[in-house]
DNA sequence: GAAGGCATGTGACCAAAGTCATAGCTCTCC
DNA sequence: GGAGAGCTATGACTTTGGTCACATGCCTTC
């Protein structure tokens, strides 16, 4: 398959770009170039420099801040197709979070005058980033709820709905979830271990899930749900 | 002075419509209606069905979110020239958070479909409104950051410090503060009073402020400054 | 199957924040 | 100046989260 093609099939898929035509998007596929990173790999850290929007074509990446003391906090889960770190693009100032690659990620990165270029001859692209925007600021007031007036319990009962979601979409049972170690979600939720192991452990002695190694399965999806709404 | 004429200088402030020549800006004026609000005013709910956005021209608002539990927490205080909640305009989604009068408030209101055709015809407002935008998502990361890996006493000082850094830019003194009641700071960092209390009274028992009724003196600027920053 | 490496479960402990109750303070308004 | 309202200070207590230490269990790799 051309090379040339299949970047302008994924270029196409990405909300960003949707509104534009063929003749636009083959100007943008010439200009975008390709990367790859392995799970793990980061993309860039806060406080870099920003050059560029890395546009996801596969894969997921994880946007995070990291404190002093070692702990994380896990702002979103991005997956392709879509774009990562916008927001220096328009305001030329340094990543505000640190990105890194969940699994096998390819992307094209595109220069920060390319971008600005297309906006300005097409303003339909510039009202798709508004709407992306909209998202992740309506996302991170939510996530700022949660941290300020609920709990790590909360907090890991609604990432637990939310994981059991995913896979349900990707056509999986939905019930059994494959989440990492109990370090991994510890590092989403911004709290440590322990605190991860105790709120399981809570969450099977009333019976909501049965902790298995490496996976968990959720009993009572309507009883997490009220672990996670509860007086927010 | 010609109403009309004074919108415009008004709407020419702004940081979204300062691209716009005129023309534009009097076809926008001529679509704005003028609204007023006092002290305390809610001026829309986190969940409200959105129709437009308000321009303020005058005074100062507090965008917050509320906990069933009667807490509150203060995303964000915007004054005058700026816009106030974007984000549903462009998604035609509800308001993410509630806003309410600081001061006495004059604002203008546009609606959902003028502004949306002012940026498919300027594009640099769009852009403009990406720059707001962006500000907001820095601003909400910071703050989440602060709330995660830092707690209230950290906070609190930093609020003190930025109050001393706005009333210096509006000229006064600097090092004493007009603060509000401790309840009113309570809300603003989405906690409650007596938290609050203890906290102002440690900081004056080492010496980095002075407490009279109503009003803060900072006396060790630099301490204050290292209670904030401390292991983020 | 022994050894080492992770991941996990738990108890003891500590610090911060929130709750409750109460007492004192300061202002304003007659 | 006195009464009352609202704001503030403070002690006692509870809950939650974080730290430390250590035991256990599981899995891989010689």
């Amino acid at each position: 398959m051309p090379a040339a093609a299949d970047r302008l099939a994924q270029l196409h898929r990405l909300p960003l770009f949707a509104p534009l035509d063929d003749a636009a998007l083959a100007a943008l596929a010439r200009r975008a170039a390709p990367r790859a990173y392995a799970a793990g790999d980061i993309l860039f850290h806060a406080g870099d420099a920003c050059a560029g929007v890395h546009l996801l074509t596969a894969g997921a990446v994880r946007i995070f801040k990291l404190s002093a003391a070692g702990r994380e906090l896990t702002l979103h889960i991005q997956a392709a197709p879509a774009t990562v770190a916008e927001v220096p693009l328009v305001d030329g100032g340094p990543y505000p979070a640190s990105v890194s690659a969940v699994g096998e990620v390819s992307a094209l990165f595109l220069r920060r005058e390319d971008f600005l270029a297309v906006c300005l001859e097409h303003p339909q692209v510039a009202l798709a980033a508004l709407r992306v925007f909209g998202q992740r600021l309506r996302g991170l007031v939510e996530l700022l709820e949660a941290v300020t007036f609920g709990g790590v319990r909360q907090r890991l009962a609604r990432l637990l709905l939310e994981q059991a979601q995913r896979s349900r979409q990707q056509g999986e049972p939905g019930d059994v979830l494959q989440v990492g170690s109990q370090q991994q979600l510890a590092l989403e939720l911004g709290t440590v271990r322990e605190v991860v192991s105790r709120n399981l452990n809570r969450f099977q002695a009333e019976g909501l899930i049965r902790i298995h190694s490496r996976a968990l399965e959720v009993l009572d999806p309507d009883g997490l749900r009220r672990e996670a709404e509860a007086e927010l």
